[in-house]
RNA sequence: UAAGUCGACCAUUUGAUCGCAUCUUAAUAGAUGAGGAAAGUCCGAGCUCCAAAGGAUAGGAUGCCGGGUAACGCCCGGUGGAGGCAACUCCCAGGCUAGUGCCACAGAAAUAUACCGCCUCUAAAUGAGGUAAGGGUGAAAAGGUAAGGUAAGAGCUUACCGGAUUUUAGGUAACUAAAAUGCCAGGUAAACCCCAUUCGGAGUAAGUCCAAAUAGGAAGAAUAAAAGAGUUAUCCGCUUUUCUUCGGGUAAGGACGCAUGACUAAACAGGCAACUGUUUGGCUAGAUAGAUGAUCAAAUAAUACAGAACUCGGCUUACAGGUCGGCUUAUUUU
């Protein structure tokens, strides 16, 4: 898994992008022409707990966005995840049909 | 058995599949991978760079005594004070006899006093003097109680208690005990201050090395050499050139620092202890937008607080549940 690491690639993402949402999490998409591949970024802010409960999320993730790339086939995009403050209260299962639902909604699966 | 008190420890484990980081390997693959507080960043050190003749002043920190330690504001043992029936716990515990400041209100008087009262003198008094026993005020009124003593009184005298000073004895010391003298005299230093000891600054984004890039500029120097323009030519000056300095931008470049250390376990020796010494053994995170997760199965009391970022020694704060031991008090039984 590949990760967007600079300031600048993020606030490219987030000026260019379209957005999804659900309660506990939200969605940018940005489809980028070369053909590449996808390349991500986790955002977790201090609000959402300390650190132990940001680093348990983010690993969360990851591990999804793992099992999505194996099981759907899809390429050249930039994608950012964002925590909001219920997402604590989810486990593993749920979170997963979370992010299911925000693919679907971007159209990409 | 109950209540209490002190101390030590655990902080999930095992297997399977997938995945991440580091290391080993030609490769398949294999090994290892967060804490008791990793936290707060409150002290003390190592390490690195910068600064630095020496001294004084200012400023900060510490503050009973002795010991431990690389060091400390930490730890151990003791002394004094406070609390508890006790085990035990707590204490920013130097100096007000260096100086200065402050102590409301009440009260006659607050570091000095005669308001009422008592006693004496005088023919008598609202006068003069003596007196701190009694009253009243206050947080505090010239040490308390009893007896003697006296005009009335008073450490004026005596006994006991309290306090101060001196001496002697014990203790390394803080201090303790006894005796003598004899009652001269408040509190506050978390008030200024005084005394003793002690303190250079910045932090691993410290810092060291390597690589890449030195475009276009600014300032200064040199005309030794070369070129150019102007000039008949030379000199001189100008531009280019050469050298030095300065600042700007790109790649959030790479490696080291960076994981064996004032480390730790056991035994033995020294010490009441903190701790020290010797021998044998152990050491298995090291990222750089930052590695520990997911699913299933089994066991358990293990559900809390919580995530390494240069490294150690402490302190402080957070914390579910559980295990073990010492001691004290009360009750019961033998």
């Amino acid at each position: 898994m590949e990760t967007l690491k600079k300031n600048k690639e993020f606030n490219n993402v987030y000026n260019n992008s379209n957005s999804f949402a659900t309660r506990h999490l939200v969605l940018y998409l940005l489809s980028v022409p070369e053909n590449e591949n996808n390349r991500y970024g986790l955002s977790v802010s201090k609000r959402i707990g300390n650190a132990v409960i940001r680093n348990k999320l983010k690993r969360r993730l990851r591990e999804i966005i793992r099992e999505f790339e194996k099981k759907y086939n899809f390429n050249s995009y930039h994608i950012i995840f964002i925590a909001r403050n219920p997402v604590v209260d989810l486990n593993y299962g749920q979170m997963k049909k979370d992010v299911k639902k925000l693919y679907k909604k971007a159209g990409l699966i």
